[in-house]
DNA sequence: TGCCAGGCCCTCTTTAGGGCCTT
């Protein structure tokens, strides 16, 4: 699909599917040409119980993973919402590590490349106090309701601050967008966030 | 029982260490 990105975020049991650690939600919205055109919310039972420190950070309790849906379930689902699209997530080698050992698990794959709005963000706003979603999201001056850490506000919030790096963005390229230009390229991303930082601004200006 | 990640990035770096991010 031309110009579509699912920004996804996972809610996990811990750090470290390497260490045992399980998704036990999932959110996700699709953008296509920049505006939100679907969305994907589930919890997943992992088949334990998830300690009180996450039920604390994420507010999802075992109570409420007891009645949800098992985790290969979800994400077979989840698989086909993602299939033909690239991928964003905040600190998005966290999340591609759950989505790959989740969709091993069930025998599936997905052909899309992950971006990450973190790594971009540390190289367009340099001067951010931090670059935690939720200091980013207020930096920007982005409304939401603060309910971080549920999977699919922060993908909505992770959402909502890539359409505000894309337009900041566009405006530091300035004139070297042609009349026929149709948004930041995903390639152009993909290497500002592979850029060091202090060759940003060159590249940019190059471009 | 006790312990527990890993990639990125900076710097007092590269024969390394430590902070930042994600749950």
């Amino acid at each position: 699909m031309a110009n579509s990105l699912v920004v996804l975020d996972f809610e996990t049991t811990g750090l470290s599917p390497q260490q045992g650690d399980r998704a036990i939600e999932i959110g996700a919205v699709k953008l296509v040409n920049g505006e939100v055109v679907d969305s994907f919310q589930a919890l997943m039972n992992p088949g334990r119980k998830v300690s009180g420190f996450i039920e604390d950070y994420t507010g999802i309790s075992n109570e409420m993973l007891a009645s949800a849906k098992p985790n290969a379930e979800v994400m077979e689902e989840f698989c086909d919402f993602i299939s033909g699209n690239n991928l964003l997530a905040h600190n998005a080698s966290f999340d591609q590590k759950f989505l790959d050992a989740e969709l091993a698990k069930i025998g599936r794959s997905y052909q899309g490349q992950f971006v990450c709005s973190l790594l971009t963000s540390r190289r367009i706003y340099q001067d951010a106090p931090n670059h935690k979603l939720g200091t980013l999201i207020r930096y920007k001056g982005i409304i939401g309701d603060g309910s971080f850490h549920r999977a699919l506000y922060d993908a909505q919030m992770t959402a909502k601050l890539w359409q505000v790096m894309l337009l900041d963005i566009e405006a530091q390229l300035g004139e070297a967008l042609s009349s026929s230009y149709q948004g930041v390229p995903f390639s152009l991303i993909q290497k500002i966030a592979n850029t060091p930082k202090a060759k940003v601004a060159k590249l940019l200006a190059s471009y």
